[in-house]
DNA sequence: CCTTTCTTTTGACATTTGTCAAAAAAGGAA
DNA sequence: TTCCTTTTTTGACAAATGTCAAAAGAAAGG
């Protein structure tokens, strides 16, 4: 739990009383490749810590798998509209490798909450940097070209490019796997 | 306050004490149309809430302004990334009608939270709620037509055909104006 | 090493959307 | 009303990106 506890300091310090708790609630979870820790039509009942390993969140739109988010390792993973909302998720959550992860339910999560408030605002701080990001990504979906958000890409997130094949970094880029690969050789 | 109170009690209850400390410290704004309520370059200190009128979120790319936010009453406002992160504000808030707001300083809010633990709670509920609905128009912009965008705004939120222009509006979209022009008239 | 499967590249062409310029329409002020 | 300004529409054309199909390349298994 090294990774986690490092991790979730840089958002916010934690008392021992509330690490200790927080530990107490964790369940480690381990997954084979290919495998998934959300399917949609489930509601999804757990927040997770990638601790190693990689994922893929996506949905089918028209018969085509859409892929709109990868974690890695010390990302928090989970269908948050689903977790956050109770109701059946729309997306899917994949393994593209054999990935290890820590768990937590909603239910012992918001019992964490009233008992430590520190950890309610750890969270609150999370969701308001994982919030920033989507914001990003966001703008750059709204305003730029294919080309530009490969380019942003390369910059911000280079290691998408050397563990996720170059289909699914197209979906994720919003572009098909053609234009992406006309892109790649300075078409 | 009351339709501020109104509004937050549809996320978390509020006891009264915390009530009673969050009026205390809210100052009221009225801006007039066209002016601003945060401008790029400027760390944007508060959180708004908007309870008359209407604003827009854009910034500058490349000389064109991009709209790429609405709000109207019962929103709450702020350059999320510079009010979280306090570091200047890269988008510009421009009332579009004379609008009356509720404001609290970021200072004043972190000092609720130590002291109201429900306010943070309050707060992180509707972060989260909040978060969703931008997964939501990040999914549509990703992966849906002009026209299904479009169809979409309609769908969801008509009031913004009623009370903004045309060009904001494509520009919300992610189109340009000429585009939507087309779409509307059924092209 | 060979075969099979999956991924990536390439070509031809269609579609969507953007850009520029001008006309038309709508709205405000005197 | 009349003039002036802003917004919306229209046309012609260009650029970006998607789609389909096939070929080439890489990876995996026996």
């Amino acid at each position: 739990m090294n990774a986690l506890y490092h991790c979730i300091s840089k958002y916010h310090s934690i008392p021992s009383g509330a690490w200790d708790a927080l530990c107490k609630t964790l369940t480690k979870v381990e997954i084979p490749r290919n495998s998934f820790l959300v399917k949609e039509g489930m509601v999804c009942n757990n927040l997770y810590f990638l601790e190693k390993g990689c994922l893929r969140g996506y949905y089918n739109l028209d018969g085509k798998e859409v892929t709109y988010w990868f974690g890695f390792e010390d990302n928090f993973v989970t269908s948050f509209y689903s977790f956050i909302s109770r109701k059946p998720s729309v997306e899917n959550i994949q393994a593209l490798e054999d990935s290890a992860l820590w768990s937590i339910s909603f239910e012992a999560l918001n019992q964490l909450f009233d008992a430590h408030k520190d950890l309610e605002r750890l969270v609150r701080i999370i969701n308001e940097q994982y919030y920033i990001r989507l914001e990003e990504r966001f703008m750059a979906m709204q305003f730029k070209t294919a080309r530009e958000r490969y380019e942003q890409l390369i910059e911000n997130s280079p290691h998408i490019l050397h563990r996720i094949s170059l289909g699914q970094t197209a979906s994720y880029l919003g572009i098909s796997q053609e234009t992406l690969s006309r892109i790649r050789s300075q078409g």
